[in-house]
DNA sequence: CATGAATGAGAATTCATTCAT
DNA sequence: GATGAATGAATTCTCATTCAT
C-alpha cells in the first residue's frame, strides 16, 4: 500500500490453503472466548476468519457444531502429550509430580491453553455433552495418572497414607484458583500473577505443610 | 389501530406485593443456574415466579437488572457473616483455619449458597461489572481476612514463613476444584462426594504436607 | 419548603376541586403537543394531572377517549365566541374582516389556543372523527361567516369580484403558514415571529395587491 | 435451548437487490402517510414491500431509519428542480413568480410529492431533527430564492415596498391551507379542490388586491 | 466451492386496561 | 371514589440458517 506500484517477488500470490475449517475454529475459540458463545454471531466468526458466513456452514452444520469441533479439536493433543510424558517415570514420585505441576503451570500461562476449558466451562449447561466430552477425553485420562503416582508414592514410602483421589484436588486445586482469581476477578496477589511464585509456595505446602517444624514436633 | 379494536387486559388475581421481587430473583436464580442466562426466557423467569412477565418489569428495568439483582441480594450476607466470625479469634491460627474451611465446605455443601457464584463464574464474560462487584463485595473482605489469619500464625511460629497472599489459593483451590469437577465435569472420587473426606485429607496435607515424615526427616 | 415550620393562615388544605376531569385533559394536552398521543402514556398524563392512572380511567373509559374529550372540550367556545362578534357587523367588510385578522393573530399568539388544532392536525390519521368533529363544530361554523363578509362586500363594491370560498384560503393561508414554518421547522424572519407585522404585511396585500400602482395602472 | 430443536429457516425466493431499499422505502412511505409511523409495523412495510421484515432490517437499522430515509430521499430533488428555474429570470418578477406558483399548485396534486412534507408535518414531535433536515435541505434553499424574487421586484418597482421575508407567507399560504383544508378536514370548496381556480383566484388577489378598484382610488 | 441476500421464529420490552383493596 | 399492582397482547429487533447465483 505505502510502496505502491513496486512488487516484491515471491509468493504473493499464496492461494488460501486448506485450513478453512481450522481458521474457522480458532476464529470462533477467539470469540467465544471473548464474548461467550450465545453472544458471538455466526458472522462474527466468518468475518473474523476471512470468510463469508455461508463458508462456515461449509464446514460446520451449524453454529453448535462449531463449538463442537473447537472442543474436539483442543482435546485431542492433550490426552496424549502430558500423560505419557510423567506416567511412567520411576524414582520420587515428589519429582516427577513438582516436574508436572510445574508443567501444567506453564501451559496454563498461555491464554491459548486455557480457552478451550474456559469455554466448556462457560457453555457447560446449554452443551452438558461438552463438558462428558471433557472429561473423558481429558481427566479421564490425566487423573488417574497422577492417582497411581500417588499410590506408588505412599507404596514406596515417599507419601504419607493420604487419599489419592482427593489429593488430587489438592495438587491441581490451587493453580486452578489462582487462575480463576486473576482472569476473572482481577485479584491479583501483590507479587504480581506469575504463576511460578505461586506453585513454588504450592509446592512447599503442598509436601511440607504449612505447620512450622516446631510446632509439627509437638 | 388505537381507534380500531378493543383491548381487555387486566389482573387476573392479586397477592401482597412485599415478597414480589424476591420471589422473581429465586426464579431467575434457579433457572439461570439451571439454563444460564441467555437461555432463560423472562416469560420462564415469571412464570416460575408465579406471576406474568409484565410483573417482572415491574420490579426489574431489564433481564440484566434481573441478574444484577440477583448478585446484589446474593452478596450481601456473605461479607457479614463469615468474616466477623474468623477475623478476630485467638489462638493457634491452624484451628480457626481447619474450622473456617470446614464451614466453608458445608456452606457449599448447600447447592443455594454455590448458585450466584456459579452463575457469576459464567455471567462474567457478558457482565464484567458482576465480577467486579462480587471482587469487591466478597473477595476483597474475605481474603485479607485470610491473609491476617496466616500472617500471625507465621509471626507466632505457627506456621511456616510462606507467602500468605499466595497461600489462600492453597487454602481453597482444593475446595474449589472438588466442587466443579463434581458439578461440572461429573468427576467424583469412588467414596462419593461428601465433602467433609475431601476436607480431611486437605486439612491433612495443608497443615502436615504430603511427604511422609521418615523422608521429610532427611 | 424555604419557611419550613411557619404556616400561614388561610385555605390551605384546600380539597381537590370537582374540576378532576379538566385537570386531567389539561395535562393531557400538554403532553399530546409535546410528545403526541402515541408517545404518550395514560401513566405520564396522571402524573401530571396529580392523580393515580386508575383516576383517569375513572373518567375516561380509554385514553382515546381523553384525546377525544380534549378536542370536544377545545371546540365549544369557538364555534360561539368568534362568529357572533364578526357575523352581523355593518361596513365596510374590509374593516371587519381585518379585525377578524387581527384577533385571529392575536389568538393564535397563545400556545393553549394553538395546541387544539396541532393535535388534531397530528393525530387525524389515527382518529378520522376527530377532524370531522373539528371540521363540523369549528369550520363549518367560521368559514360560511367570512365567506358572506366577501360576498357582502363584492355585493356592496367593497371588493373586486373573487371566488368567496377560496379567497377564505387567501385570507387565512399565510397565517397558518407563518405558525406551522416558525413552530414546526424553526423558520423564522428577520425581524421575529410576533405575529403582528405578519398580518400588517399580509393585510396590505390582501387589500391592495403586491403590484406597484404604477405597473397595476398600466 | 441452542442444542435442542432444530431450526430451518432460510430464503424462500430471491431477487433483484439494488432496487430493494427504494422498495422498502417506497412502501413506508404510502403506509406512514395511509396509517401514520407509530401505526404502522414494520412488518406491515415488508409486507407492501413484497419482503420479510427480516430484510427491512438488512437494509435500515431501525424502524426511526426507515423514516429518516425517506424523508432524506424525498428530499434530495427538490432542493434542484425548482430553485435553479426560477432563481435567474430575468424580467417581470410577477411573471416568474406566477409561473412558480402554478408549478407548486401542479406538482402539489400529485398525492406522492405532498407525501413526505405531510409525514414530516405528522412526525416532527416525535423526530425533531427530521424537521430540521426540511428545513436545512429544502426551505433553507427555497424561500431565498422566493425573497430575492421578492426583492428584485420591488427594486425594480413591479411591487409595492413590502416585507420580502414576510409575504413569502402570503404566496404559500393560501395553497398550503387549500390543501390542508382538503385533506385534512374534507373542507372542499363548492367547486371541487381543483388548485388551478385556487391558483387563479390567488393570483389575482395577490397581485391586485381584494379590494375594487374605485374603492382602491378612494 | 463461495457468497451474502433473504427468511422468520424467537425473545425483550412496553403500556393500555383491569380490579382487589 | 382512588389507587397502583398485575396482566398479556403487541411490537421491535436479532440472528441462525438456507440457497440462488
Amino acid at each position: 500500500m505505502a510502496s505502491e506500484g513496486v512488487r516484491r517477488r515471491g509468493p504473493k500470490f499464496r492461494r488460501r490453503s486448506e485450513a478453512r475449517p481450522d481458521e474457522v475454529l480458532d476464529a470462533a475459540l477467539a470469540l467465544f472466548v471473548e464474548k461467550g458463545f450465545a453472544a458471538t454471531r455466526v458472522e462474527d466468526i466468518a468475518a473474523r476468519a476471512g470468510v463469508s458466513k455461508g463458508t462456515v456452514y461449509l464446514y460446520f452444520p451449524s453454529k453448535d457444531a462449531v463449538l463442537e469441533g473447537l472442543v474436539r479439536r483442543g482435546i485431542l493433543p492433550i490426552a496424549e502429550s502430558a500423560i505419557e510424558k510423567f506416567g511412567n517415570l520411576e524414582g520420587d514420585p515428589r519429582i516427577i509430580l513438582a516436574s508436572a505441576i510445574r508443567m501444567l503451570g506453564s501451559r496454563f500461562s498461555d491464554p491459548e491453553v486455557r480457552a478451550i476449558p474456559k469455554v466448556v466451562l462457560r457453555e457447560v449447561v446449554s452443551f452438558p455433552h461438552l463438558a462428558e466430552m471433557y472429561r473423558r477425553e481429558v481427566l479421564d485420562h490425566v487423573i488417574p495418572v497422577v492417582v497411581s503416582l500417588i499410590e506408588r508414592g505412599i507404596a514406596e514410602g515417599y507419601m504419607r497414607p493420604v487419599d489419592p483421589e482427593l489429593t488430587v484436588r489438592s495438587i491441581v486445586g490451587p493453580l486452578v484458583l489462582h487462575v480463576v482469581l486473576a482472569e476473572v476477578f482481577g485479584v491479583v496477589p501483590k507479587g504480581g500473577v506469575e504463576i511460578e511464585k505461586l506453585i513454588d509456595n504450592h509446592l512447599s505446602i503442598l509436601f511440607d505443610g504449612l505447620s512450622a517444624d516446631a510446632v509439627k514436633a509437638e
